[in-house]
Order: structure tokens, then C-alpha cells, then sequence
DNA sequence: AAATTGCGCTAAAAGGTTTTATTTACTAAT
DNA sequence: ATTAGTAAATAAAACCTTTTAGCGCAATTT
């Protein structure tokens, strides 16, 4: 175990002071006016004996951490594991690191970890907000620090926002349910008054609307569990004789899935909102609303760069269009 | 923006030495012989003023950062996804917290994050260890850092290690597959030294062997992309006329589903390494050996809490037993 | 000749803790 | 009356950087 080397011990090599050393690991040696050959000289020597600043200590002096706390609703769930994913690559580029933790959509746990992080003086955060974050969310932003929310809002709290176009998405989906000839089309939702499922539904019903059929809706509690998830939806869609539906999540619509398999009703056709490996697969395949999962990324960490370089003042709300992908769930109705 | 409220500023306040004020925080009010009176005033303003110490501070002056690593394959695999929701759930209670990187089997991304780890001084180390991390991993242990290994390790160097007991699960597999009444009984893997993937390797020859059959085994490149899997998955199966196979992983079950989608030939019976939503849900269901995520999570964390706090000495391995969840796709075979 | 400017570099403070070594004020024992 | 011992608290060093303010000197300006 052989000692870390400082840059005192730099110093005393070359036989100069800490603080050239320091603006020229700092590149500001220019600024400085330190001369070229004392540059080189110092770069030369820290390469050759790899000399590695002491990470906490620089925290501890600039107040910077170049950590980003990634506050998500379920790393387990895809959706959310593939823009962790994309997220971690992405900043990792920029020499910040992800700390991350899962909500499982419980305020009081979000509000902790929240606190955690900012103890823990993170530079900034993304977050899934769960409902009831906003005060938090809010003291954050005066705190100055930096806060970009993505797959929901806050309507009445001015915040950087990522998400995808939720009411087209639906609307979207909707039309092209009835456009196929499905006359009796369900939705699916949550009791929650997070904006992407009010989004979603409002397209669902606009499109109803637009279309003059009834509309049929169905919510699940938000812990439910798997069980009660099931069979809820078998009595919504069999009661209701629907003769299609749209799922706005995708584990509502697996839940509907294994629903109709363990109790052995014909699933009608139906769409999912967000991809999923196995709608893909299963026979037949399942029509989806595909959120723009690389560019919703892309979009956070480019925002939340901006804002930690200080370089937007005003708020950014940036809404991805997403896309319809269109399988074997919901071909054309042959009417009886 | 009020300003942050230091431990010096309680000392002032109460009119003691910082020394004090530290020493009780720390519970050693005790051990230091602080009266109690001191010690209970101290305390009540601390929490009547809402006191938190720096973090940063902290971790400068004991080298300590409440911060581990955690080194996965791929946190949009949901079998890597759990395990980390449930490891970051069981460090969190004990004050620790996770910075998470995917390697996705590279090397040399899995030694720089490891090395950038190391210099934001984590205080341990979980590793899914990518071939030829070996030097790596021995590095860190002689700078006296510790480590567990999950999934697969490294059979010439002594570590800690927690993993499923792959040999087994695949050797039961097998012999119900031939049980079953199946004849030519394929198995799929990847080009790869990965000891668990060696394991299940022969934990399938042996059950072949001990039946007397005929073995067939296809390996398919790490990298190779989803189409060229789908190629040699498709090729293999149907050139031998292979009435069984089991899968090394999911995702290599995953792409065999879709070759047969894609090619349209009958998918003979089935059995994936490592469980996945989709296999619940297809028709017919597909059977799979199951790893015990949960036990595999809290094993990882014990090993490396007990390590932390230098508990234990010699090295331990975990390896936990898989359960074989019998679905449809492996159903007795009619002879013909 | 005195005052100003520019250059190349540095001493020392600051950031907020923990911990070692020490002090002070007593009481008890010799 | 001195010594020894103990309880209760503390001063100051240590952890390792970044950054502010400024020094000594030579060249230029007034």
C-alpha cells in the first residue's frame, strides 16, 4: 500500500510552490501567466509519477462534487433502466458521476433521499417527480440548485422539464383504434394526478370525442398489487364487453396480459404506452406508443449541463414527439 | 439562500470547544467522559437548529465516504436491474450510498470506471467482473479495498464472491429436459472464460453424459449483434433438428424466441437461464432456472457490510441454490 | 529620479470536519 | 503539604485542495 502522492510532494520535488502547481493542473496556467517551460516542466512530472487529485478535498474547497443525483420511480423497470443507462454514458463523458436511487413512487421516500443528496452536496439532480414532491422540488430550486424534471410536472412550478408528447401519444393511439373499426375502446390509467397520465388520458378522450364514441375508463391504484391490478382489468374489460384498449403504462397492459391468461378471456386488441421485450414477442405481437427513451436522455443531460455551467436563465420545457409502433394487436376489425 | 450552519457555530453558541461538540456527535460522549448534562444540551440545540454536518468535511478528515461501487453487465437488464434496486435498497438503511456504472462487458470501460471509483475513494466494491478484470480486482485488494464478485469470479484469486449455483441449476435442467422424453437436447452460450457460464456449460454435459445422450452446443459471439445471434440460433436448431434447448441466458433465449418468429420454424422445447417477464407470459410459458435475486442481494451486502467494518478475515463464496420453475414449454414429449 | 506597470510566481487563508495531545480543576492518598 | 489520579473539556494539527492577495524585480512611463 504505497502512500498517495500530493501535490505538496509535487511542489517540493520541483522545488516550487503549491499554488503554480495547482493553476497548472487547473489549466490556468495561460491565465496565470505561468511561463511555458515551468508548464511543461509540471505536466512532464505529474504524468510521470501519475499523480491523482484528491477528489473530496477539491469538493470540499470548490463546493462542487461533480456527482448528479438521478432520483428515479423504479430502476428495475426498463423504461426507467434504459434512461438510466443512457444517462449514466452520457454524463460519465463529462467527468460527472450518476448517484441514483428508486422512489417506488413513495413521497416521504423521495423527500428523504432528496435531503440525502443535497447533504451530500450533489451539483444537481434529475428527477421523476412522485406526487406531492413539489415543495421539495421547490426548495431545491431556491437553494440554486440545479433541477430537471423528466416524464412529469408540476404545473404550477416553473421547472426544466424533459418528457414526451403524452396527449399526442394517445390521441395518436386512440385514432387509430377507432380508425381500425374498434367501436367499444377502454383506458387504462392510475389514481394519480402525475401530468403524464392526465396528458395521456385527455388525448384518449379527445380523440374519443372526436370520433363521437362513449369512452370507458378504468383506474388502478397506484400499489396495487399485481392481483388486485388483474383483476380489476378483467372485470373492467369483460363487463364491459370493450373490444379494445389502451394501457398507459406497461406494466398495466402485462398486467392486463396475465390477466386474460389466468382467467382465460380473449384479450381484444390493445396498445401499450411504452415498449416493452416482450410485446415484441408475444403472439400476437403488441401495438405500442414509444416514448423517444435516447432523446429524452439527451435532452435531460444537455439541459442540466447548460444550467450547471450557468449558461440558460430561462426555463426549458422540451416535449418529444413519440411514435406509434404498430404490430399485430391491432389489425383491422372484421365486423360480425 | 441562508447559509450553512456549522459545527463551530454550535460551539460558539453554547459558549464550548468544537472538540466537544464533535465528540458527541460522534457518540463518544461517553468514551470521552462528556457529562450528560453537556451532552444532552449539545444535543437538543443541534436538533433545534437542524444541524447536518458536511459530508465532504467528513470524508476528507477519516477517508471514509459512505459511498460504494457498484461495477454491473448492463442496469437496463432487468436481472441486473433488481439486483441493484434491491442492493441499493439494503446499503441505504445503513447509511451508505451507491454509484453505479454498466460495463457492458468492456474491459477496458469496466478498468477506467473502476480506477475513477477508486479515486473518488469508495469505500467498497461490488463487481460483476468482464473477462480479464482479474489484475484489476487483485489491485484493489492489496490496496486493501474491499470487494465482492457476483455472477462469476476468478478461479485463480482468492475473493469474496456471491453467486447462484449455476452448474446445478443447469444440470437440473437438463435432466428434466431428458426426463421429459427429449432426444437431442441443445444448449446455447456465449465465447466467453466467464466461470459461470463455464459452469452451466457443464452442468449440462454432465447431465448428458450421465443419460447417455448426445450432446450439441452452439456458442454465439458477446458482441455479436441481435441479427447475427437470431442466425446461428436459427441455423443450430433447425440444422440438427434439435427437439430441446436450453438457454444460457435470457437475452440468448430472448433472440432464439425471435429467430423463430422472424424465420417462422417451430421453437422446440425450451429452458432459459435467469427468469424474465416475457417467459411468464408467451404461449406456451417458458420453463426457467430462476437465481435467487433477493438472497444473491443480501448475501452482497452482508459480505461487504461485514467487510467494511473488518469483521471477517478470510475470504467467503456464497454460492445459492437456482429453482427450476416449471412452465409450458417444457412439457412430456409425445413420441412419434 | 520617481512612479507605474507587467511578469512570474508564492504565502497563507479557506473549506469543515476528526482526533491527538494537553490543560485545568478537582479529589484522594501519602 | 505534596503527589497522584481522574473527570471534563479543549487547542491545535491533520486531511488536501483552490484561490485571494501580494511580493520582488525589471521594464516602462511620467
Amino acid at each position: 500500500m504505497k502512500k498517495r502522492i500530493l501535490i505538496s510532494d509535487i511542489a517540493k520535488a520541483l522545488g516550487i510552490s503549491v499554488t503554480t502547481v495547482s493553476f497548472i493542473l487547473n489549466d490556468k496556467a495561460k491565465e496565470k501567466r505561468i511561463s511555458e517551460a515551468l508548464t511543461k516542466r509540471v505536466l512532464d512530472y505529474v504524468k510521470k509519477v501519475g499523480y491523482k487529485p484528491n477528489e473530496l478535498a477539491k469538493s470540499l474547497r470548490t463546493g462542487k462534487t461533480k456527482i448528479l443525483g438521478l432520483i428515479i420511480e423504479d430502476i428495475s423497470n426498463p423504461f426507467f433502466g434504459n434512461i438510466a443507462r443512457l444517462i449514466e454514458s452520457k454524463v460519465y463523458e463529462q467527468g460527472y458521476r450518476i448517484i441514483y436511487c428508486s422512489t417506488n413512487n413513495d413521497v416521504d421516500k423521495a423527500r428523504e433521499l432528496i435531503q440525502m443528496f443535497y447533504d451530500r452536496q450533489v451539483d444537481g439532480f434529475i428527477i421523476t417527480p412522485s406526487d406531492g414532491l413539489e415543495d421539495t422540488v421547490k426548495q431545491l430550486q431556491q437553494s440554486n440548485i440545479p433541477v430537471v424534471l423528466f416524464d412529469r410536472y408540476f404545473p404550477n412550478l416553473e421547472t426544466d422539464y424533459v418528457g414526451a408528447d403524452n396527449f399526442q401519444g394517445a390521441f395518436d393511439a386512440t385514432n387509430h383504434l377507432c380508425q381500425q373499426g374498434y367501436k367499444r375502446i377502454g383506458f387504462v390509467s392510475l389514481y394519480s394526478d402525475q401530468t403524464q397520465m392526465k396528458e395521456r388520458s385527455d388525448g384518449y378522450l379527445k380523440a374519443m370525442d372526436n370520433n363521437k364514441q362513449q369512452s370507458f375508463i378504468q383506474k388502478v391504484q397506484m400499489d396495487a398489487s399485481d392481483e388486485e391490478a388483474m383483476d380489476s382489468l378483467k372485470d373492467f374489460i369483460c363487463e364491459n364487453r370493450l373490444d379494445a384498449v389502451l394501457f398507459s403504462t406497461n406494466y398495466l397492459a402485462i398486467s392486463g396480459l396475465k390477466a386474460s391468461k389466468k382467467y382465460s378471456f380473449a384479450m381484444p386488441a390493445m396498445i401499450a404506452f411504452d415498449d416493452h421485450t416482450v410485446f415484441k414477442l408475444l403472439e400476437p405481437s403488441i401495438t405500442v406508443v414509444s416514448q423517444p427513451i435516447k432523446e429524452i436522455a439527451e435532452n435531460l443531460i444537455n439541459i442540466l449541463l447548460l444550467r450547471l455551467q450557468g449558461k440558460i436563465k430561462a426555463t426549458r420545457k422540451m416535449v418529444l414527439p413519440c411514435e406509434l409502433k404498430i404490430r399485430e394487436s391491432t389489425k383491422a376489425k372484421v365486423n360480425v
